[in-house]
DNA sequence: ACAAAGAGGTAGGTTTCCTAACACAGTTGG
DNA sequence: CCAACTGTGTTAGGAAACCTACCTCTTTGT
């Protein structure tokens, strides 16, 4: 125990926050609504509803609007949350492209760009990341002045508390670099860095397999191998955020020095290849092997191709078993390069997976295509900027704690 | 989405009733105190403590005592929680024993006993239960109906919403069983059953080395293995309550059936020790091979002893290193009948996970010695206790998810 | 066309919290 | 040893936020 217990009383300007953001948050979840039935919804009486409203209105944070198709005819105001008061910005620095996108505050997305990386300089990849945003701005038609709060993807495995990189892999320019802190010199906002793959997670979980999933998991298979982890509906990053790291799961050698060097699976298909060309000597396949060629080859039938791909899907399946096992997820989603075209191996997976495990998750294939980590970002930054908007607007002395604490009472349907 | 911002409105009865638990909450973890100081640890005024207070009292839930030693002079009346309303129930189902304790609402352990199990058919068990529930509470000075909750460990997989026992490995009686429903009919109601693992786990996490850890997990290792998380401050049970259930991680074969029939690790080291007989013929050690016998040998220096011992903390490393690699503890905990004597082993343990994890974990021996499932048990059920006691004295429609809330509120100094 | 139902608003009241001021009891220092 | 100070507990008055009840006006339905 600590020296005091800390932490907020109960006192009725927080009871009019509490209430304040359960309206904007329906309002945001429903679109436009009129006053009684925003009362019915969160609850409390019409003259205290519409006491809020006005108070909403005054703040800027929500307008009347015209009634539309959906409203009663009775209602003869409508309410609607604002939208682009400010923005957020999703970067996604990856070993490819850097990507960026700005969405507002209903979690639209405005604009959306994917600039090629040429060098993996860490000079250079600052330029294409200017290059990105200046672009994705340019197209939203918003102004940097306009984000309210940034989230950054990238391969590593970030510090929360400090912003710095560490096992980066493929980019390992960012190793050791604090780019959180490189993000605000170079914008003006400090971010939140994440790791991409936890953000392909958030995505799967806000638009993805995961919506309405209290506990599931992304297992990444492609130039890398790594996971994300939802457990009771929140992203787990760990002490270090290093959850979901799982290529040092000292499956085989535990002492193997392929896998802690640097992220070693990306090479890891071709290799396998090598070894079975071997055995399979009539094959469309030829050095150099790329991913590509073996997921086509063995969807043509080729002995080689499929013999590649049925030992990968016993390597996701052991993955699969393994954090089954230690967290019991009610889903895993396969996505990656090579994850994402699973489709036509899942079932070896499946069938692998059963017999390791007596209570083995539902395995399904990621829809959300390349962008998934800009969807994840952008959720992250707009749930920041959403918080920073109403205290701006409201003056109040509101903390993070405070919008979750509002959102529990808001959304918590287990009575 | 749901239908609907389902939840509860901020409202000023809510308000009273998170700052009566931040009261009571604070008089539990402080010992007794006079308002003024209630009033400046709960950031209240003066006025609104002193009329929490007389309702408090009214409601029976906090009494008027002397002023102590550690009291200001200048104090005339001073509170403490009342702790002796209800009480709370513990019971352990173990292989060689029944545990059980009873503990007060200031979690204080009134009584506890242990009766050994003679047979592990259903019947005996039900009745030694009854035994040791009827002798701890007589202990205890309590009768049946003084008690608000029961928490009952057992060594299978719990599903939480129905109650039903799976995988108990070497209680094979329990298979199937609803075992939380037999306890409400035994005595009356309707208690938590939980994985015994995960006690330890909530008893490390209360009074062991896991205090103020929000990521740390236990790997018990004795006549099971099997492992219990805490994450973000929370156990974390999984989709259907088998997390921790690490011996279906696929290290060595796959398919290994040995691995699925029945929880294994109880022979295994004595399995290991036959195979390593072959090679060390001059040992002290002779068949059957007991965890005992070989822990004291391996002390003594025998060389077949130590073989044994460098064997078994290898295999502990690699599940060490698994749990960290997913979910990234800050701490493992070992426990059980081998952990709990793995002090002068820990050492090319923490050295080995040290070269598999880039970010390895601590590695304490747990400290809680046999009765920790009791302890975790406690914890779980005097939660439960004081909230009922709480609904009951106050004639409140409140619900756990306020007491979470209140607590949220009270505890969160990370601001 | 007219009654019922629903939206929006007003009035008056309750709960809960706050600040300010005061009486009283220990503590401290000349 | 007594006066000044500090801290506890209480009272009075008031502010913020919620509620119910009722009213008006519009839409809907028979």
């Amino acid at each position: 125990m600590k020296n005091a217990a800390v932490g907020i009383p109960a006192i009725p300007s927080l009871m009019r926050e509490i209430n304040e953001r359960r309206v904007i948050d329906t309002l945001r979840s429903k679109g436009a609504l009129h006053a009684a039935e925003i009362a019915r919804l969160i609850g409390l009486s019409k003259p205290t509803t519409a006491d809020i409203l006005r108070g909403l209105v005054d703040y800027n944070l929500i307008r009347e609007v015209e009634p539309g198709e959906g409203n009663s005819k009775r209602a003869r105001f409508v309410y609607e949350a604002v939208s682009d008061l400010k923005v957020s910005l999703a970067i996604d620095i990856g070993t490819r492209f850097i990507r960026a996108a700005v969405g507002d505050l209903n979690l639209v997305t405005r604009a959306e760009v994917s600039i090629p990386v040429m060098s993996l300089k860490l000079s250079d990849l600052i330029k294409v990341m200017h290059q990105s945003v200046d672009k994705v701005l340019k197209e939203s038609g918003f102004k940097l002045k306009d984000v309210a709060a940034i989230t950054v993807g990238n391969p590593g495995v970030v510090d929360q508390k400090t912003g710095i990189i560490s096992i980066a892999g493929t980019i390992s320019a960012l190793d050791g670099v604090n780019l959180a802190e490189l993000i605000r010199e170079e914008f003006g906002i400090y971010p939140t860095v994440e790791n991409d793959i936890n953000l392909v997670t958030v995505g799967e979980q806000s638009a993805g397999h995961g919506v309405g999933i209290d506990n599931f998991a992304v297992l990444s298979v492609g130039s890398g191998l790594g996971s994300g982890i939802i457990l009771n509906g929140k992203l787990h990053r760990g002490h270090r955020g290093a959850a979901g790291e799982i290529f040092y799961i000292p499956f085989g050698d535990p002492l193997d020095t392929h896998r802690s060097a640097t992220n070693p699976s990306g090479d890891r298909i071709a290799e396998i290849t090598r070894e079975l060309a071997k055995k399979h000597k009539k094959s469309t396949l030829v050095e150099p092997y790329t991913t590509i060629e073996i997921l086509k080859a063995a969807k043509d039938g080729d002995a080689l191709g499929r013999a590649v791909i049925e030992k990968e899907a016993e390597r996701i399946a052991i993955y699969v078993a393994a954090i089954s096992a230690i967290v019991d997820v009610e889903l895993v989603v396969l996505s990656g390069g090579i994850g994402r075209q699973a489709d036509f191996f899942i079932d070896p997976i499946r069938k692998l997976v059963n017999e390791i495990l007596p209570f083995p998750p539902k395995i399904k294939v990621s829809t959300l295509g390349e962008s998934g980590i800009l969807v994840g970002a952008l959720q992250i930054a707009t749930a920041q900027a959403r918080d920073l908007v109403f205290q701006a607007q409201t003056g109040g002395i509101s903390t993070p704690l405070l919008a979750n604490l509002s959102k529990q009472i808001s959304t918590n349907g287990d009575l």
